[in-house]
DNA sequence: GCACGTTAAATGTTCGACATCTAATGGCCA
DNA sequence: TGGCCATTAGATGTCGAACATTTAACGTGC
């Protein structure tokens, strides 16, 4: 090696906090502990770390925050290994947009934007990959919206369960958490303006998303979704 | 009201860790505390707010590991009030996928996937809305990787930086965020089979992309962005 | 002028006690 | 017999005070 290079052979001292923290992150992301499986108790555990109860309780704390463990106080109570399945990742997601949205740190529509640009791909897969279970459940929220009155407030739940499903449908749960959360994310202004006009053109709009899905028809899905999407910007825009 | 229906007045009551949590998130996000700006000591703050410095600390532990303060020990330290931007979206999603990559709740496939069909959009705004800086910065980086030896270390580096540099050229930032998260979270593969063939092709497949974000062309560069995301795959499935 | 010990102020950790929560237990009473 | 309810036990939650460690700034001596 040349003499202007060299081995680094120290690293950062931890902290007990972080040791511990890593320790048991370490063990759950390994399987050493399984999901659902309960921790020892805190004054077991924190006399095999050597630590006080309290450094203990600090580390359970960042990690329950980070959804690896969940505390339950009580008898049979406990520290327990949270099943992360990928909806934590819809979760996280949502929590940092709206932080960031909050901050003025982004800008609402792109937010919105990069949700427009993954609901394409998020139809089109769809219309490949969707079983006869998704079929029905997405028939009954269309067939529920198709009854639903101007008023009523489950609307932007049963738009966003729409959107939500067909990106479900689609196969990659990466794509599902994305499109959910930044559905979710963008959705206190999406039915500001919502007129019986409005409202009769997206479900009909949503009827053809839909049956492209159905028929399993990739082309036709894109069409279908880029209408509404473009249709929504439109009676947005408006509004914003 | 229908009889059915009932007023709900009642909220669950919270404990005292959350409380905290929540005044001091609230004082931050809407902007009552400044980024940047350091807190009260912990034993003035905990005088404040009537509990228990352990408490407190539970308290300010979970905003330290949500990334909204951080904490420095030592003389002149404290806990200061993190600039929230963008990028904390990306270490957000960066950790969470993989952990459920460790864990097994989502493919491999499924966030490269996602990667892919964000890309294209990511091609397309950059050709759009670049500045000579962005080129500036994209050149130096493809000039870099002209020049890069077979087995040089820093190739993965310069093809994350390629490839985040152009989705932060695209103007939106969570677009941007997104395509560097999931960018980092498939590299660990990347190039396994890196021949000198392949790495020849890559970089030559660089030099167009960049050409149309040059010449602002997003039809050339979406063109660009799937030969190269489709020679990718090609010799990625021959490993994985 | 620079190296280095000292100081001060903050976070980090420890300890032990008590408070609260909650499922299970067991007894009382209709 | 069966259900209601007080008790209990075992876990997390909170408290308070002391001590450890970290780190910037200060001062002192060479």
């Amino acid at each position: 090696m040349s003499a202007s290079s060299s081995k680094t052979i120290g690293r950062a001292v931890l902290r007990p906090r972080e040791q511990v923290e890593e320790r048991i992150k370490a063990a759950i992301l390994s399987g050493e502990l399984k999901s659902g499986e309960m921790l020892p108790p805190e004054t077991e555990l924190a006399r095999q770390f050597n630590v006080s109860r309290t450094t203990l309780r600090e580390a359970l704390r960042v990690l329950t925050s980070q959804r690896l463990i969940s505390k339950v106080p009580g008898a049979r109570g406990g520290n327990f290994v949270q099943s992360v399945d990928h909806e934590s990742l819809g979760a996280v997601v949502i929590e940092t947009v709206g932080n960031l949205l909050a901050l003025g740190s982004i800008r609402f529509d792109e937010v919105a934007d990069v949700r427009r640009h993954l609901e394409v791909p998020s139809v089109r897969l769809a219309a490949r990959n969707r079983t006869d279970r998704d079929l029905e459940e997405l028939g009954s929220i269309v067939a529920h919206q198709r009854r639903a009155s101007i008023d009523d407030p489950d609307i932007p739940d049963l738009d966003r369960r729409f959107h939500s499903g067909i990106a479900r449908a689609s196969g990659n749960r990466v794509l599902a958490s994305f499109v959910s959360a930044l559905h979710h994310a963008t959705e206190p202004v999406h039915y500001l303006d919502l007129s019986p006009e409005v409202g009769r053109e997206t479900v009909k709009q949503h009827v053809r998303i839909l049956r492209a899905i159905t028929d399993q028809d990739p082309d036709e899905g894109e069409a279908a979704i880029v209408e509404h999407l473009v249709y929504l910007q439109k009676h947005l825009a408006a509004v914003v």
